[in-house]
DNA sequence: ATGCAAATAGTAATTATTACTGTTTATAGT
DNA sequence: ACTATAAACAGTAATAATTACTATTTGCAT
């Protein structure tokens, strides 16, 4: 199955918004890029923001995550890895253990299904939070 | 840690949600928990059927899944399990594989966190999308 | 240099969810 | 059974995140 070959134009705009998340460890919002990426191209519009993340994001240049609390967050780095949220500030951190991947040969046998990938959201009290 | 103690009160509709939602395997989103919850009393509202959902599943009556396609999923079963979604048909179901409970105490170890739990989302085609 | 489609800014529309308000109703105390 | 009280309600308005639309700009192949 191969992709749609779509041919894609630089813009100053996208190389912006990729350099932005990758530059974090946080894993920002759609908005809060926005209000970043709007520091140095003070008149881009939200939409683009949005368009250039679901862009990267289908590309597999960067990772949406679903924090679990009504927005997705991003993440520059694409690599399939867990991620915690935390229940009182809602920040979103990496958690380094490795991906299981004969859970998803597992669940394709039980399940009969084709599966791709699986996420996991730890949720919790994050270092911070635990010691106010 | 005590939970609030809120006195609550029987309620016709609260009652009719949860039976709608214990009486189906399918993973449904509040509106079409609605839908389903109309038939029985036509007039309820919708703002109705949020209130409590989300009552419920903060009470540990019901969870609440993250579908990750932008809306959010109940589930009439309260133990913490493991659920797929399809790409193709947006269907959520269950996955019987146990949950990794040590996984919480490693994550712990590594991040300082306090994990509550986790989730796991398992992306792919469903046997019956598979098969067109 | 020119043409064309990709990408954009700005705005409007949509969708899911929450908040508000005046009314109804379950239930505890008489 | 009667009454008072606050939980729950229906109906509607408001909010928040995201997507769609449109006229204009721009990267890039010829």
């Amino acid at each position: 199955m191969q992709e749609i070959e779509t041919k894609r134009r630089y813009s100053k705009q996208r190389e912006c918004i990729l350099n932005a998340l990758r530059q974090t460890k946080r894993h920002p919002s759609a908005s809060s890029i926005y209000d970043e990426v709007r520091k140095e191209i003070p008149n881009i519009s939200l939409g683009t923001v949005y368009r250039n993340l679901s862009e990267l994001s289908t590309g597999g240049e960067i990772l949406k995550i679903d924090a679990g609390d009504g927005t997705e967050r991003y993440d520059g780095c694409a690599e399939p890895h867990y991620h915690m949220i935390c229940r009182c500030c809602h920040s979103v951190s990496d958690i380094d253990v490795p991906y299981l991947k004969d859970l998803d040969k597992q669940v394709e046998k039980i399940s009969g299904a084709d599966i791709a990938f699986h996420s996991v959201l730890f949720s919790g009290t994050c270092e911070r939070c635990k010691n106010n």
